[in-house]
DNA sequence: CCCGGCGATATGCCGGCGATATACCGGTCG
DNA sequence: CGACCGGTATATCGCCGGCATATCGCCGGG
């Protein structure tokens, strides 16, 4: 052990050291990302490039490449010569959205029902006892139901059903995020997440799909009962 | 009509003007898409982006561009400062991919079932049609297959579906590539196309994804009973 | 035999250039 | 007098090539 070098002294040009190292793109794709989610960036408004530029401190290459990124994603539309233009949100995309995630999700709560290992439980136990707790305003339900979600995934054992699920799961949570003012019903939420951690942890495939459909679906009915009152 | 310029005068700097205007990133991503799942890139090469530059003759960033998606799709690796290499195959990668698209591709088999219209069943009459007249060539199967997949995306009218589909599509396309010497047995398929399409046609949602699931299960039989023989 | 420095290579990022589509505006015709 | 039209101005984009940097492989020295 003759050559110990700190990481953390010869890394660390400048501050952040978060988690990980992030290239200037992941930067700005995952800053760009979040506005767009948080409605800072509100659907249908232009992305001015220049602006992002200056908030950013960052050269072009990073933000066309997160801009590229995000369109890709269905989060933004490039329109050449025109400008970029954050994607508008409609009914009918929250159907066609949550078409794919009922399946989706539901298929990955199946799975990580039968997959989940020793880890995956201790995990899933610390967030039955978070839930126990309460959330006390809506940010803080929507980053439990976050990291619900995000430990289903993980705990299905499946990397391309994982980032495809986290694709969908932010393009359902700009949605959320829209109709955040609108006090939503979400104690069933809350006690369909409960039943549908024990589900898992039971070990039951069968009716960890059979909630996580039921959960998905009524977050659409919530969802467009809060849009279609706008 | 004073300003008489022939369009194809000012443009078309080369020869290709396939159809709609290609972008160079565009153009890159198609061709260095194709030579991946052709395996004229074979899987854990290393895709030399000097080389490719000089090869499609263009410059260095639609490149940079063309690799950022394939790897955002899971077609190549990029190792920082190291390379990019085209991404390795293996069972465990097939089976994490069928399983997604199981699920997915049966529940697009129902929706377009539900939801297709006259115009979807006139192209898939003549999908039909060139059915009965049978395939000479695997390759020319591989074409049929995927001509059938693409209409069955777009009649399932989910934009969101769609793309995802197509993506996981052509991660399987490349496994079938990989396969492609050992002959497969394919006659099962071609029957099952013709049963997928006609419950379409029928507007049987269940026959239809139930239909599409086995089609899609027998596919990955097929190409792992080829992999694991090599 | 092991270690440390050096060259080679590839990447991340930058800022600029030419092209292009839109917007505006003044002139002209009905 | 109003509407249309052609030309110009502007903003944005696609693309380029170069620079700084990080990592690996090699080779000579200890």
């Amino acid at each position: 052990m003759a050559s110990e070098v700190r990481v953390q002294d010869r890394a660390a040009p400048l501050a952040v050291v978060r988690r990980g190292v992030h290239s200037q793109s992941e930067e700005a794709y995952l800053r760009i990302r979040d506005r767009i989610l948080t409605l800072d960036l509100p659907p249908g408004s232009l992305v001015h490039e220049a602006r992002l530029r200056e908030e950013l401190a960052i050269g072009r290459t990073p933000i066309r490449e997160a801009l590229q990124r995000l369109a890709h994603e269905k989060l933004v539309r490039s329109v050449p010569h025109r400008g970029t233009f954050v994607t508008d949100v409609n009914i009918t995309d929250l159907a066609r959205i949550t078409e794919v995630r009922v399946v989706l999700e539901g298929h990955a709560a199946r799975l990580a029902a039968e997959r989940c290992t020793a880890a995956d439980r201790v995990a899933i136990r610390e967030l039955l006892a978070s839930l126990s707790i309460g959330a006390s305003d809506q940010r803080e339900l929507m980053r439990m139901d976050q990291a619900i979600h995000r430990q289903i995934y993980r705990s299905a054992r499946n990397s391309f059903l994982e980032s495809t699920l986290e694709r969908y799961f932010n393009l359902s949570l700009r949605l959320w995020y829209l109709v955040l003012d609108r006090q939503v019903r979400l104690r069933e939420a809350v006690e369909e997440h409960v039943a549908l951690l024990n589900a898992i942890l039971a070990g039951d495939g069968d009716r960890a799909e059979q909630t996580m459909r039921t959960h998905v679906t009524g977050f659409e009915r919530e969802i467009r009962a809060a849009l279609v009152e706008r």
